[in-house]
DNA sequence: TAATAGTATGTACACGTTTAGCTACACGAG
DNA sequence: CTCGTGTAGCTAAACGTGTACATACTATTA
């Protein structure tokens, strides 16, 4: 390995001064930064960002936690984080939870470890709470939460109107005729699943339809669970839905769609569908889904750019957390109709 | 921040022993054992990733290039590598290269300069060939190719049947009494785009189909580009085509059925179509769309292998460098007719 | 009894950087 | 001539680990 004692050698220089050059952080004349710069180009010098991180304590890399990166939503999220930090001359360390709060606890441990600069999180519930607060809110690492909020933490946070946008998915689809309608969503542990469960329930309750329990689905996020979910609601309820909201992943869609197909249910014949989050591929479905959306690239965008804020000045951290809440956008295509 | 002097303060004994008790790697009595242990617990005290891997050597990190996270059959893969990475103790670092190689080259530098102990790559073509010889090849740096391969250069390499399954493909196509296909491929810099226009030929010619640069489209990756390309297919030939193999990405793909859409042009009835890789909604599509594919998550799990494998013992740097190729099969939708 | 092996732990250097603190020179102002 | 300032560069300590080597004790064996 070629350090930077060979570059000082060959450059007839002090290792200081090759540091000096590197960094710019102080004044070098022309003749020595040339001799050092030919140095470098000479033995193909590679500063070893190990040991520098080892001195500065800075590592320019994000520790990003998230639930499932085949998730499509989760990686458009994840493309906008990695363009602004690759931008900012940041590196992102990727990791699944997998939903599940233990190996989410044990890659905070990892990733807390490996000094990374600061965390970008999309929490699978509020199980890690404490365990979040000990080690990173306390110890001033900086830390923004993404799509899910973690109650009584105070921190960054960037996420979207979800009460709003179910309420008006759910308005939308009173004003057309439905009575009937069913949703499902995350669990309530996920901020989301309870927003968009409150905002359901704020709509149904000024359109003065009786809230029913067999229309209301929450937990999981396979397609396995979005068909048991539907066979669920099919199966329970007396009166069969108008209508469902699948308020939760692409891949319960997926199952959903999977149920009604199964049954030979047509869409929006039978049935009316709308999914959450606009996808290249939603509106080439059959029939094209209407959805309630966000922008997904700008979400992670944000989310990097308040991290890396936080990395870089310190002035933040007396402020209030900065808290994001991107407008969300109802796009109507074929798969619901006007049934009144 | 709390370290391991402490730990031995606390604990009454030397660094040495602390590490001992951490690494498990020379014996310590059971007395000693316990009192480290319940200083480690009592400090909240976590060994410093960074520090040791600047005395190691090895950072438990795998460097990870892709085009483009956003594009599902990648994001496929990604799982599948954290996967397995993540059951053996490594993280990855994973960076974009948006399918420009000025930029993996610059992150190519960075993930060296962070000492990554390994890299999983999906080329951008084969620009930076000369780079990777030199910097990673002959560093004797593990690296993995996965998907597509470069040229002349010696390393492990999954990737997929590529012209077997353009042949079977165009093959399904000719038998179904199509004679005028056409294909959007990658670019021919691409290993896949090659040897999918490859199998693409090979096919023609044995079933004595004229083959026709008007049908031919490649490169590109995006949606516009998807769309642009149809048009063209349109545009410039006399005889329209009856069918198309979509085989490059899936926003490719979503951009020809814009453009089909956008004139009218109805599936299977006035066109067949085939995409590649069988993502869970392409069966939901309007009709359910024909795929060739191949197992995706299984690919990345075997990538992250190999390059781990290669890490962690040195007996295969004599070896033949592995090439592990995926079979691909044909998934029979609703998207092509049979129309002889 | 002396040699040997096994047990048990500590000392001190190394990894490749950054940087505080020091020296030293040149030049213009007072 | 002295002082301050800007220029120029070096020495040496520090970051938090891992580990080679040294030390010392105990038990076994010939």
């Amino acid at each position: 390995m070629v350090t930077s004692v060979d570059v000082a050698k060959l450059a007839k220089v002090s290792r200081a001064t090759v540091s000096a050059v590197i960094n710019r952080n102080r004044y070098v004349s022309k003749e020595l930064e040339k001799r050092v710069l030919n140095a470098i180009k000479k033995l193909n010098y590679k500063p070893n960002a190990i040991a520098r991180s080892l001195k500065t304590k800075y590592t320019k890399t994000i520790g990003l936690v998230i639930p499932n990166i085949g998730s499509p939503f989760f990686s458009f999220l994840v493309e906008g984080i990695e363009s602004f930090s690759n931008k900012n001359g940041y590196n992102i360390i990727l990791c699944n939870s997998d939903e599940n709060s233990e190996k989410e606890r044990d890659i905070l441990d990892v990733l807390l470890g490996k000094s990374v600069d600061g965390l970008i999180m999309i929490p699978t519930g509020s199980k890690n709470k404490d365990y979040i607060f000990k080690n990173v809110i306390k110890s001033k690492k900086p830390i923004v939460f993404l799509d899910r909020e973690i109650n009584g933490i105070e921190a960054d946070v960037v996420v979207s109107e979800n009460i709003v946008g179910a309420y008006e998915t759910t308005n939308f689809l009173f004003k057309n005729g439905y009575k009937n309608i069913a949703i499902i969503t995350h669990s309530e542990d996920i901020t989301p699943g309870k927003k968009r469960l409150e905002g359901y329930i704020k709509s149904l309750k000024e359109n003065k339809i009786e809230i029913k329990e067999e229309y209301i689905k929450s937990g999981g996020f396979s397609s396995k669970e979005g068909y048991l979910n539907c066979e669920d609601i099919f199966r329970e309820s007396k009166i069969k839905p108008d209508s469902i909201i699948v308020a939760s992943s692409h891949l319960e869609l997926i199952g959903v769609l999977n149920y009604l197909d199964d049954h030979n249910i047509k869409i929006p014949k039978d049935i009316g569908l709308i999914g959450f989050d606009d996808l290249p591929w939603v509106r080439y479905l059959n029939p094209p889904l209407t959805v309630n959306t966000v922008p997904m690239f700008e979400m992670g965008n944000k989310a990097a750019e308040l991290v890396i804020d936080k990395i870089e000045s310190k002035k933040h951290y007396n402020n209030k957390p900065n808290k994001i809440s991107f407008k969300r956008k109802l796009i109507i295509r074929n798969s619901t109709n006007i049934i009144y």
